[in-house]
This record gives C-alpha cells, sequence and structure tokens, in this order.
DNA sequence: CGCGACCAAATTGTCAACAATTATGTGTGA
DNA sequence: TCACACATAATTGTTGACAATTTGGTCGCG
C-alpha cells in the first residue's frame, strides 16, 4: 500500500463518480464538467477524466461541444417520455420472447419476487419494492436472452437515471403499478407472449403518464 | 495548399473510411485493426485511429479487447436477426407517430415516392429501387419527429451495413418487398397509426425472414 | 520430442508538455 | 455610455516520446 499518493481513478471509476453524482442531484442539469477540475477533485488524470466524459456522451448523460467542455445533458420531461416509449416496444419484445422461453424454475422464482414485491407494498417498504422492482425488469430480459434488446434497454435507462428516481418515490406509484407488475408474472408464467407483451407495454404505458403528470411543462 | 504534406486525416474522417472499408468488404470481419497500419495508409496520426476505433466501437462495428487491439466485428446472422426484430419495434413506433402527425403535402411525397419504386421495379432498376427504399425510411422517421427512436434506429442500422447490403441485391427482393412498401404509405397516407405501424413491422419482419433464408448456419 | 523459461518484437496505453481555441476582461474612441 | 478591438486567462485538443502488455519464437533441459 503505497502512502501519502492517492489512488488514481481509472476513466470507469471517474464515468461511476459522475453518474453517481448526476443520480445524487449534486451535478445538476447544465452544470459544466472541466477536465481539470474532476481530475483533481477526483484524484485521475486528465486523460482519464476526459476519456470518461467522451463514454458518458456516447451513454447520453454528458453533452460535448468542441473546444468548449462537457455539460451535464439535460433530460427534458419531453425526452424522458419519448425514451420510455421506445423502451415500452424493445422491452415489450422481452416480455414475448421471455414468455416463449421461460422455465419451470424461473416461473417459480418469479411467483416468489412477486409475492415479496407484494409484501413491500402492504409494510409501505418502498426502497425494499424499488428495488424488487428493478430485479423483475432486468429479470425479464436475462429470461428473453435477447443481447442487443437488452443493451438498448440498458442504454436507454442509463438516459433516464434522474426521472426513474423522482418517479419510485411519488406517493401512491408502489400501489399503482404493483398490479401491472403481478400481471407481467402472470402473462410470463402462462407462458402465453401477447399477454407478456402486452403487461409489459401496458406497465411502461403507465409509467409515462406518471412522467407526464410529474412535469407536465 | 501545402506542398508535399498530405493533408491529415481528422478521427471523424477516419472512422468514415473504416465503415466504408467494412461496407465494401475490404476489411473482412475478424480482420485486426492495428493503429499504426491505419494510421500510416490514411495519412492520420496514431491520435486520431485510435480515437475513430474507439467511436467504431460504442456504433458496434468494432470490437476492442484491453492491450489486444481493435478488429472488424463479426455480425452473425443470428445478431443481424435480433438486431432487425428491436428495429422492426422501434420503426413499428414511428410509424405510429408518424401516421398521428403526417401533413397533406408529406402525403403527396410520400405517394409520389411509391410511384418511383414502382416504377424501379418495372424497369428492374435495383440500385435505384435501393435507394428510395432507404428514402422511405428516413422520412418515415423524420415525419414521427421522435429523436430518440431515431437515434436507436440509426445504430441499429448502423451495426447491420453489412447484410444490410447483401440482402438488398438478392434476386426477388424487390418484388417481395414492393407491396409492403406501398402498404406502409397508404397507412400513412390514411392517417392511420395501428395499420402504418403494422405495415411496417410486416415489412421488417420479412425482412427478417429473408435473412434467416440468406445463411441458416 | 515435449515443455517450460526466457527473450525480442509488435502493439497498445499513458503522460506531460505544448498548441489551438474560446471565453473574459480592459481600455479607447465616438 | 456603448461598441469595438485587443490582450489575457481559462480550457480543450494534439502530439511525440515513453511505458506496459501481449505475442511469438527460441533455447535448454528432461
Amino acid at each position: 500500500m503505497e502512502v501519502g499518493a492517492e489512488r488514481l481513478a481509472s476513466p470507469a471509476e471517474v464515468a461511476d463518480a459522475v453518474r453517481r453524482g448526476i443520480l445524487a442531484g449534486e451535478l445538476v442539469a447544465g452544470q459544466r464538467l472541466v477536465e481539470a477540475e474532476l481530475s483533481e477533485s477526483l484524484g485521475a488524470r486528465r486523460g482519464a477524466v476526459r476519456t470518461a466524459l467522451i463514454d458518458l456522451t456516447h451513454e447520453g448523460l454528458v453533452e460535448r461541444i468542441a473546444n468548449r467542455g462537457a455539460r451535464v445533458r439535460v433530460v427534458s420531461v419531453e425526452e424522458a417520455i419519448q425514451i420510455t416509449e421506445v423502451r415500452m416496444m424493445v422491452e415489450g419484445l422481452c416480455g414475448a420472447k421471455a414468455a416463449e422461453r421461460i422455465s419451470d424454475d424461473e416461473i417459480a422464482d418469479l411467483q416468489a419476487l412477486g409475492d415479496r414485491m407484494r409484501a413491500c407494498v402492504d409494510h409501505g417498504d418502498v426502497v425494499g419494492y424499488s428495488r424488487l422492482n428493478q430485479q423483475l425488469h432486468e429479470t425479464v430480459i436475462r429470461i428473453a436472452a435477447q443481447p442487443v434488446a437488452a443493451e438498448v434497454i440498458g442504454q436507454l435507462r442509463a438516459r433516464n437515471v434522474r426521472h426513474q428516481f423522482r418517479l419510485a418515490y411519488r406517493p401512491g406509484r408502489p400501489q399503482a403499478s404493483l398490479p401491472q407488475h403481478l400481471a407481467i408474472i402472470e402473462g410470463l408464467a402462462a407462458r402465453d407472449p401477447e399477454a407478456a407483451q402486452a403487461a409489459v407495454r401496458a406497465h411502461i404505458a403507465s409509467v409515462m403518464t406518471a412522467l407526464r403528470e410529474s412535469d407536465p411543462a
């Protein structure tokens, strides 16, 4: 272990730090991201910061203008809705594919997951529910076994972190989404691609509605 | 104008050159892309080549392994099908949105485009038809005015260039796709989102079928 | 002959200095 | 006071040299 010398952060670590900053609201939309400043505050070389910012630009979280630097990208509610709309289609596809491929064990796992979600809502455990929610979506995508679709969804979700976050803790949201989540599980358990796809779409459509209500501007 | 000194290619130009090479088949799948070699052959600094390769990696055209360099990414038929499947969903969404927003002028333009496509097929003008085909897809996406969806589709198409290309010149393809294209135009002209979406999906589904037949391995 | 250690070549990765560009401030004349 | 030119500072972009890593081959040994 070295003494006195801070370990230098790699590009990936810098990118993570900036992502977390955006999610936590420390880095506000539109804020400038000066390479030298980040370099010092994170203990990384400027080259690493530069690379990280380029990566984040490709992820849609950061906006870079030639010779004028990077800033935190403003994702408007309008854009968040469009992102969610695309996600609705792609994740619907995953729902259908998953229904075709799902195994008995996976059905049992999902139903257990559904029970736990119900319990969380009963006990008012919002953070636990949010975690299970994410787990459900990930599981569906994993079962679908469509790497391309999974990648696209990952990109879309990364861009929307801020809005997803805001939404998850709105009062009443868990109660509203629970039956939709259960419907997804039901469609998959029945191995009915159409039903699963419709359930996924209905759920994400309701997310879109919530987004619209959250900020009609 | 400088004498004797080749103008140095920018990262964007290097990326274009590599893309063209892949499309033209000069750069075969799996081929190594050595930074120093490209640097010399294209008259670019190694840094520019490096940047270009990183960009192409994000586009999914190139695969990079740490300390082992970049190679032309192999897009299997299986993956091409998955890509097309996602594109079917997202472009279907664009079809529906376009049907809601299309103007009278745009309807007229599309119908003229449809007539020209018919003419190309009648005269056996494959290359002309291929160009109009692309123009139709682009027009639908433009009318839909969904930047996020447009971006996703762009990424997916970039990855598939090689397979798209192979397919376009298969005998019988134009004859098969013409009625599908006309159905898309018809759905849009009727301002019927459901019909337009279904027509787009049907068309792209037939592309998927053609992909499967092209190489069942 | 097989196999591991070691060396040399090829290639990618990093860095610190420098160049280029853009933003900011300052003074000057009408 | 306003507009404009000009100098200065802040910031990003590029480069060539060097470091680190991987690869392929060769030698020696059992």
